[in-house]
RNA sequence: GGAGAAAUGGCAGAGUGGUCGAAUGCGGCAGUCUUGAAAACUGUUGAGGGUCACACCUCCGGGGGUUCGAAUCCCUCUUUCUCCGCCA
């Protein structure tokens, strides 16, 4: 969330900037920065009752330990007073806290400057494009043709043991799917990033603490008997490593990558997109998280581009950048690229990765901090992006690579797979 | 799953109702000494709110309670450790 002390030293500023997502931000703003007056009023008050309060206790000790029974009683029947009224002040000021709370999840964060004006997917910005649509031939086939005709990914089989969205991965397609995982994870902690094997599976604090709660809360499938969380994207986990913790300035740059499944219960999405491998409740994805001073997060935001790039190169695969418009912009993000891949046999782009900033918004909300050369604590950034999102790389592998014979497996993914062609 | 013990500042560890935001040691930082370093010595060193700055307030695993007053007593939750059971 945005801090308080940001949105009324920019009041304006703030409220021109999330006209870029397309909302009018103003009363909100106006009822926080209100909310905020009166909070702190309620806490002057408070404060000051609980210091006459702390006197008279003092002062009570100190005449029972002299003896002085009748003034220590006398001045006992005083504090009932003060008691009373702290207890009021702070149920107001409870009060207060949770509306300004409830106010500020739901104020999205500040786009960056560069975002565009947009209402949806329809206004990204292209901002780069690499590699050639191959020409494929006369019978090319969509993914899930393939996946039939190869008998690598089996639907059905996982709806009948779970539900639609659900695939088996069965032989080479298996072994694909492993070698994307390790070839992925090898890319990464060759770049820096430290490997880590997560729970798939957090506590409700940790979906506050990366936004998913309160307001996606339909979107993760709830355990609720043990009351925990199943991961939607191992950002959550990985990022909430660092909640509640004030870190040195010397730890930075922090780099992190984690391969973990993904759930989502993406309910309502059904129809042609969503077909094969487009959109699944569980799928396989590598990711990468960034925690970096403040000074420095943009930079890093364009070395993970930068990243994604070279690992889309290596693959052969057509891809493009996007910068994503206002209307687009996810809640927490200030700024996000995605990238995408062209499925040649669906004829169009598949996303595979959106690598985000989303500056000192997580950070606020996970109490993630450092200490800056005067001894002040500082909120960080956090990046995180997709590197990368298994099954529309698969997809675009399936469709990009067939030939006559068969999938082509790419160059770089062979010693990982042990063969070099899907037949 | 059953029985017991515990949770205090970066770490270790005192503190069982008032003068405790908390002894002491280690670590960190600054200084003295030194050509420099080490050692020694001196000082300093938790977080949040609030203020122009002070003052002041809150926080001793989380939440609730008793009391004029709680790190300290009570309830509850969580976590850790030991023993038993079960188990990949």
């Amino acid at each position: 969330m945005l801090q308080v002390q940001f949105i009324r030293d920019n009041k304006e500023e703030v409220i021109k900037r999330l006209k870029v997502r397309n909302i009018d931000a103003s009363s909100l703003i106006g009822q926080v920065i209100v909310l905020d007056e009166e909070r702190r009023s309620l806490q002057t008050k408070l404060d000051n009752t609980l210091a006459e309060s702390n006197k008279l206790s003092k002062e009570i000790g100190a005449h029972f330990k002299s003896g002085a029974i009748d003034k220590a009683n006398a001045l006992k029947a005083q504090t009932g007073e003060l008691k009373e009224a702290s207890k009021t002040y702070n149920e107001q000021l409870n009060e207060k806290t949770e509306a300004l709370t409830a106010l500020l999840y739901q104020i999205p964060n500040v786009p960056h400057p560069s975002v565009p004006d947009g209402k949806s997917d329809e206004d990204n910005e292209e901002i780069y494009k690499e590699g050639d649509v191959p020409t494929l031939h006369g019978d090319a086939l969509p993914h899930w043709e393939l996946a039939k005709k190869y008998d690598i990914i089996d639907f059905d089989l996982g709806a009948k043991i779970t539900g639609a969205g659900f695939p088996v991965y069965k032989g080479k397609g298996a072994r694909l799917q492993r070698a994307l995982i390790a070839y992925f994870l090898d890319k990464n902690t060759q770049a820096g990033y430290k490997e880590y094997q997560v729970p798939h599976m957090v506590n409700e604090a940790s979906g506050y603490g990366t936004g998913q709660l309160p307001d996606k809360e339909g979107q993760m499938y709830h355990v609720g008997a043990d009351d925990l969380y199943l991961i939607p994207t191992a950002e959550v986990p990985v990022t909430n490593f660092f909640r509640d913790e004030i870190l040195n300035e010397a730890d930075f740059p922090i780099c992190c990558t984690a391969y973990t499944p993904c759930f989502r219960r993406e309910a309502g999405s059904y129809g042609a997109h969503v077909r094969g491998l487009n959109r699944l409740h569980q799928f396989d994805k590598v990711e990468i998280v960034r925690v970096e001073h403040p000074d420095n997060s943009y930079k890093a935001f364009d070395g993970m581009l930068e990243h994604v790039k070279e690992i889309l190169r290596e693959l052969k695969l057509p891809f493009r950048i996007l910068r994503l418009c206002g209307g687009d912009l996810t809640f927490t993000a200030a700024l996000t690229f995605d990238f995408e891949v062209y499925s040649t046999a669906q004829e169009r782009w598949l996303e595979i990765s959106s690598v985000s900033n989303f500056e000192n918004y997580q950070a606020n909300r996970l109490k993630l901090r450092y200490k800056d050369e005067n001894g002040r604590s500082v909120l960080a950034h956090t990046l995180n992006g997709s590197s990368l999102a298994l099954p529309r790389v698969l997809a675009g592998i399936l469709e990009n690579c067939q030939t006559p014979e068969g999938i082509k497996i790419p160059e770089v993914l062979v010693p990982y797979t042990g063969f070099d062609m899907i037949s």
